[in-house]
DNA sequence: TTTAATCTGTTGGTTAATCGACAAAAGAGG
DNA sequence: CCTCTTTTGTCGATTAACCAACAGATTAAA
């Protein structure tokens, strides 16, 4: 996005409802690769110049979109004011996976995975960002790294499964080894 | 409408479908009387002065209303270049009676019949445009308000009927009538 | 009746969306 | 390889949507 700050102008709001909403119907005909910005804007009925100016390419709208049903998703399952603990852990897990699999499902089966960088890339940053807003980013630069990277390739790997466990008993897998790698940053 | 031709601007066309979209939904919630401009622009994410750029007030935005809903109804019914026939005459008074009846179910129960006037009244426009456009109404400027008024009035009637015939032999027995009456005018 | 609140319709100034056009890049087919 | 087509990203000018504010009408309550 170009601006990340959150719109107000009634019209700013309906034009990116309006573009996400083409994208995730196009996303059930063809894989990301194949879909223009000609295709979401036809879809959208809004002008092609209308698109460029809230997003920098189709790159940039997939992943403000990935940014904003995660979030949605996040607001339903974790209390009104989450922090770095093993409760909300479990839950921040739980969420990434249902999200990967609820967003490979809307996907037609052979869009999800194919995609040059897979789609999959782009939830990751929300996820870290979620993570650097529970602890201290400064103090350890790497520790939000570490943890959002671990549950995000533990999730993507369950997600590409044929038989896999439920996100909750995932959950209790990952999640301890998450907290006793940190024990020691946080006594 | 303040411009009867039609709209080409997306932006027009946009506004124009979330207007009628957001007055039929409050109409399944309470009575046409009862809805304020600020409700429908509320409903429809839009700026009340927008509204007024496009319709008079809310009885005009309900009379445009129909209008597109009945001639799409029609579009769908009848063949591509209807004329003065026995046959088309049918299918309009079908369609009307069709139209009623999809419309009063659609809102509240009272919603229908307590309005001052009734919703039902807006209808006849359009069907009286419809007549007019098959015959030559310059000829004789009485015979379209007869026929779309009979038509009119009887699907009127039959509509607020519990027990009520279906519309195709409601047909049956209003279209001999119109014929015969103005079979003097055609020999 | 008076007061307060809401709805209606309008105005002028601001911002976003549209449109046509353009050059450059990327693909497709011969 | 070259040509034809499509896509991409950008530009300036036009039009529509937004917003705050206003006065007058309507309605409900005190």
């Amino acid at each position: 996005m170009l601006d990340k700050s959150k719109p107000v102008d009634p019209r700013v709001i309906r034009t990116h409802q309006l573009l996400t909403d083409a994208l995730m119907e196009l996303l059930k005909e063809k894989p990301f690769g194949a879909v223009t910005v000609r295709d979401i804007v036809e879809r959208a009925t809004l002008n092609r110049t209308t698109f460029y100016t809230h997003f920098e390419d189709k790159y940039a709208l997939l992943n403000y979109m990935i940014g904003e049903k995660f979030q949605v998703l996040l607001a339903e399952q974790l209390p009104t004011c989450p922090r770095f603990c093993e409760d909300h852990l479990r839950l921040l897990v739980i969420t990434t996976a249902e999200f990967l699999a609820q967003f490979a499902t809307q996907c037609q089966p052979n869009n999800f995975h194919q995609s040059s960088p897979p789609i999959e890339f782009y939830i990751h940053q929300h996820l870290y960002q979620v993570v650097c807003s529970w602890i201290e980013p400064d103090s350890n630069p790497v520790l939000a790294s570490v943890i959002s990277w671990g549950i995000w390739g533990t999730a993507f790997q369950w997600v590409r499964r044929k038989e896999r466990m439920s996100p909750a008993v995932l959950a209790d897998q990952v999640v301890p080894l998450i907290v006793s790698g940190v024990h020691p940053y946080f006594g």
